[in-house]
DNA sequence: TTTTTTTCTTGATTTAAATCAATGAAAAAG
DNA sequence: CTTTTTCATTGATTTAAATCAAGAAAAAAA
């Protein structure tokens, strides 16, 4: 089937796979199609499956007195989810929604820890996502500790221009830790010099 | 030999081994003493090993135009690396050297990767820390983006206790962003409130 | 011990970003 | 097409934290 093309596209790109183990795979995925505005998961329910995004967007995000904190937007080919909630199966401290139409490629609990005992490749699969993962994180944090808005800003957009394109600049002054009036006046400065 | 008792005990409580997978795995460890305030790594260079702290403690950071930016301890229990040089063998982002005089239990990369080929309980042993690392890390940036200094603060005092036996106060400013001067206020202001 | 270096605190001032407030533009809903 | 809602910009003001500066306390080195 075309429906899981794209997941298993991104899974050979890290980990080949053989059409026997391809077809393996498949049977544990299921696929999901949602509108905008949607919730994926709201903050204290258990994360039941971990979601790889095959078509639209999403965020997640924490909400801290009336005020939301975008954690980790998700396009077209990234995984999102709470990780410790789907891990621990204890209640999410983040929300998920999406932003356009999206169309999710879900993996269940279950299903991810019966791979993860059957199918060693899918064992490295996870490994070498959530290194990615850690490693972007950590760019991403030390950044946050060490550069000026400016600069923050201007990597965001060389390194997620598609993002600055199809989410609300409010949506992306939130996951960089600013309000929507400092982004603004950020990208004015920025235009002027340039 | 007891040198490695310690990593071991830690290895064994995310994935148990039989005791000739432990002297397997234990062929491919070194140890290395060394002195306070040394160079683990020194950015540019490539990050050859990843370390396990038997003893002591260390610090990562980077630096910004004169500015240090602490972005992780390690005591004894913990890794410490960088690691994206690390796999990708590329040259380090960050400096990490020692608070006092430690030991380390290192890993080289060609031990790394063979062990990954070979000892498939190797693999699930580095995958756990990963995502363990990664789960704390994002708690960390979303603790960052969305609270208050002095709940941070409060956060981090409670988490690790013993950091903050062990490690200057301006480090530990550092490591949450602030200044020196405004950890010093914000202690004194919890103080009084308590 | 004495000296030197590092660390921590406190005060005064500056600066960057948040907040408050209003308006216009764009997008979505009717 | 009109109305409503969401979004972005701009200005004035406030606030939190950085910076600048100095001195005290603690730790390390001599």
């Amino acid at each position: 089937m075309a429906l899981y093309d794209f997941y298993f596209q991104q899974f050979n790109e890290k980990v080949p796979l053989t059409k026997e183990e391809q077809e393996q795979i498949q049977t544990y995925l299921t696929l999901r199609k949602m509108g905008k505005k949607q919730y994926f998961l709201q903050e204290g329910e258990v994360c039941k499956s971990y979601a790889f995004v095959n078509k639209g967007s999403l965020r997640k995000y924490s909400i801290e007195n009336g005020n939301e904190h975008i954690i980790q937007f998700a396009i077209e080919g990234w995984t999102v989810g709470d990780l410790l909630s789907f891990l621990s199966e204890e209640p999410a401290t983040y929300h998920i929604d999406t932003l356009e139409d999206s169309e999710l490629v879900l993996m269940s609990k279950a299903a991810h820890d019966e791979l993860l005992r059957t199918q060693p490749k899918y064992e490295t699969y996870f490994r070498l996502l959530i290194t990615g993962a850690y490693i972007a994180l950590q760019r991403r944090h030390s950044f946050t500790l060490s550069l000026p808005v400016e600069q923050r800003y201007m990597d965001f957009v060389e390194k997620y221009p598609e993002i600055v394109q199809r989410v609300p600049q409010h949506m992306i002054a939130s996951y960089l830790g600013l309000t929507p009036e400092t982004l603004s006046r950020v990208r004015k400065k920025l235009t002027k010099h340039k």
